[in-house]
DNA sequence: CTCCACTATTCACTGAGGGAATAGTGGACG
DNA sequence: CGTCCACTATTCCCTCAGTGAATAGTGGAG
């Protein structure tokens, strides 16, 4: 994933710690998937093992012994590198959604499948209203503003599949049972 | 992932082999994320494992040994209970586009994401036209032209998302650099 | 008769991800 | 003044996800 080079990213600010280390990647992605502390430790010593990252020290600051970590020149090359990446755009489509559908279909019940779409349909346009709403928050510094117009682009586009899938399941009811 | 669920609903079509099951998935999911034949064999592994599959038979037909598997009981409705369960529509985002933008963000380049994000707009704009035309192919099936919409729809949210994100990260540069 | 393609499965290994355990410090509160 | 809780900080363990290589049998092309 993606993980080992947001912190990568994180760490380009300066030394770190793990547990700032998660602090940080919270703030910084506050809706993004979930980061565990065992993870982030468990990601650093690859990182380390890659000669990415390098100890910067022990220290022990009112608390608990710590170990800071900072970039190598080649975690700045590799951090620099994945930054001026283009993303292959949809190489392959990974969705619940999609999977959920398209199995519902396999399984030959098509009235199914559109009650499933329907009641997906209800959900989605509930949860974009709030996403709507809480994007006003006057609170939002530019990373939640950001975050909050992709899920939103995203949610939409859910929304319109969901319409035109309904639609086309629909025309394949009445074809198959005139 | 939602791969477990995805072998169970091929299975509900009668029995099957990994083999089988593995060029079902491909043929169903065509787009999807792919599927490795070693893959196949270790969640077919665990669905035994909790009761959802049992072994129906060995059998040889011009060939290896193999293992045919059907649903017990259990697993069809397993697989009944999670086609009907909406889906949480986005708890979080997990996106590599959005892990880099903010990323690049974060340090502190604000030209830098400018120019990756110009960049990877004109490489969506091209897959997402290459999508269109394909789309039009006249031997897909209802699965393909399913995925090839939800293909399309979130290519076109990315690249209206690039597009807002461009625009704010510009005023945001004009704000700190008058 | 050998080599290749296809069917079918297993194995070994790394990474992702989550939960519990450990351990030290400081403050609240009776 | 003790003890209980919250917070900082890390480690350990376990399972699932995902990949590539290895193995093994059959049928057909040449």
């Amino acid at each position: 994933m993606s993980a080992s080079f947001v912190l990568l990213g994180l760490l380009s600010s300066g030394p770190k710690h793990g547990y700032e280390l998660k602090r940080a990647y919270d703030r910084s992605l506050p809706n993004a998937k979930p980061l565990a502390f065992g993870q982030v430790y468990s990601t650093i010593g690859r990182l380390e093992r890659d000669g990415l990252v390098e100890r910067a020290g022990q220290d022990r600051d009112g608390g608990p012994d710590r170990v800071t970590y900072e970039l190598t020149e080649l975690g700045r090359q590799t951090l620099d590198e994945w930054l001026g990446t283009v993303e292959p755009p949809a190489p392959y489509v990974s969705s619940v959604l999609l999977a959920k559908v398209v199995v519902a279909l396999l399984t030959a019940e098509p009235e199914r499948a559109g009650s499933y779409l329907a009641d997906q349909r209800a959900a989605h346009t509930t949860r974009l209203r709030e996403l709507t709403r809480s994007k006003h928050d006057p609170t939002a510094n530019i990373g939640d503003v950001i975050t909050a117009d992709f899920t939103i682009a995203h949610l939409d586009a859910d929304l319109r599949w969901l319409r035109t899938t309904l639609d086309r399941v629909a025309e394949l009811h009445q074809e198959t049972q005139p």
